[in-house]
DNA sequence: GTCTATAAGGGGATAGAC
DNA sequence: GTCTATCCCCTTATAGAC
């Protein structure tokens, strides 16, 4: 007889649904934004009554912090320069504009969500913006400021250097329907991706003098 | 007695109550989007009831696609490259960044309603665009590679060349929350669009190896 | 954990008096 | 043109049976 039950293993353990719930959001919350995405339609994608999804998470408000939580986590490493391989402004920097590349075309849904948070003026977010995300960049600066002083690339504000990369890789994920629109296609492709980010690299490395 | 009372001088001109709304309704729409935005909300911005709104605007669509319509007229010219002072390639792209910047700082409103519609699909958009921005994109694309051949400037993908354009300077407005906060105040003031401006005209002219 | 029923409120829009 | 009153639908959330 079985003896370690003690997970209990469900139909679907409450994880799962969770998880389940949790993509759904993303989704949902991207194509209406907050206000906009009712938890009814969120559920019927996850094949539950919004009873039941009320029953996993609380309230609207709790679901769309943790929707928000979770992009954030996946975030926060792409967006610090610090974190990428290399040790060389060339290499780091060409790493960096590609991860968040390869985020915009991973995620693009919780790129969606973020923006329009932003935009909003981020009420849900500002908090964690200045205790996670800031401290990030000032070390980021400070690596460009460095980097600068060793005549490594040429004197820029670093700021504005990271406010541009942000736009530039996050617009494919946002703008997408735009993007798409002027490039006369369905969706984005592999290939776009890969050319913006060619572009990008070619662009940065060269107008940053870079050595 | 008075004769010429034609145009019937009314406390407030309806072509003028009708501005007021629709100064109103951007700024509302900008902060909660579409779905979020309630005309109550708009009406008592302006000073009026909701009802009274209506008998302006008789529906909450047709007042979005005016306000909609109001930003697309503002923004049509400063989106061509061709539209700008110039005829070399180094003071056409100077002018055109400028130009775009500057309607972030003065229409920031304008650009998040035109930013949270394009996110989300840009559903009350598509034909607009298809109609008028891309026929415009194809024109300046059309003109940046002859200055490729002209040997004016590195070949680069033109497209993604204003995909990045757009995107970092549009972002001075839809993200100006973020920015502000990564630079430490309140909100952006006059300087900073100015280094915003100089940093990517800079880093352009050098980048695209505009000769 | 999942369901039915229902509360409670907000929102867009219309009717009609003034 | 502006107001009061009202309709009706949609949405979040809770109560309670199974």
């Amino acid at each position: 007889m079985k003896q370690n039950v003690q997970p209990k293993p469900k139909r679907l353990s409450r994880k799962l649904t969770e998880q389940k719930i949790l993509l759904a959001a993303e989704d949902v919350f991207a194509l209406y934004g907050y206000q906009g995405a009712a938890i009814n339609t969120i559920a019927e994608l996850t094949g539950l009554t919004k009873q039941n999804l009320l029953y996993y998470f609380p309230s609207k408000e709790v679901l769309y912090q943790k929707v928000l939580e979770n992009i954030l986590d996946l975030w926060l490493d792409k967006m610090a320069l610090l974190a990428q391989r290399g040790d060389d402004p060339k290499t780091m920097i060409a790493s960096y504009i590609k991860g968040k590349m390869e985020i915009s075309q991973s995620h693009p849904n919780g790129s969606k969500v973020f923006a329009t948070e932003i935009i909003q003026g981020a009420p849900h977010l500002k908090d964690y913006l200045v205790s996670h995300l800031l401290p990030q960049l000032e070390e980021d600066v400070k690596l460009i400021n460095e980097w600068i002083a060793a005549d490594k690339m040429d004197p820029v504000d670093p700021y504005h250097l990271f406010f541009m990369i942000w736009a530039s890789t996050q617009t494919y994920a946002d703008f997408s329907s735009q993007i798409s629109l002027a490039l006369g296609k369905e969706q984005l492709a592999e290939t776009d991706f890969e050319k913006a980010t060619e572009f990008l690299t070619q662009l940065l490395l060269k107008g940053l003098g870079v050595k």
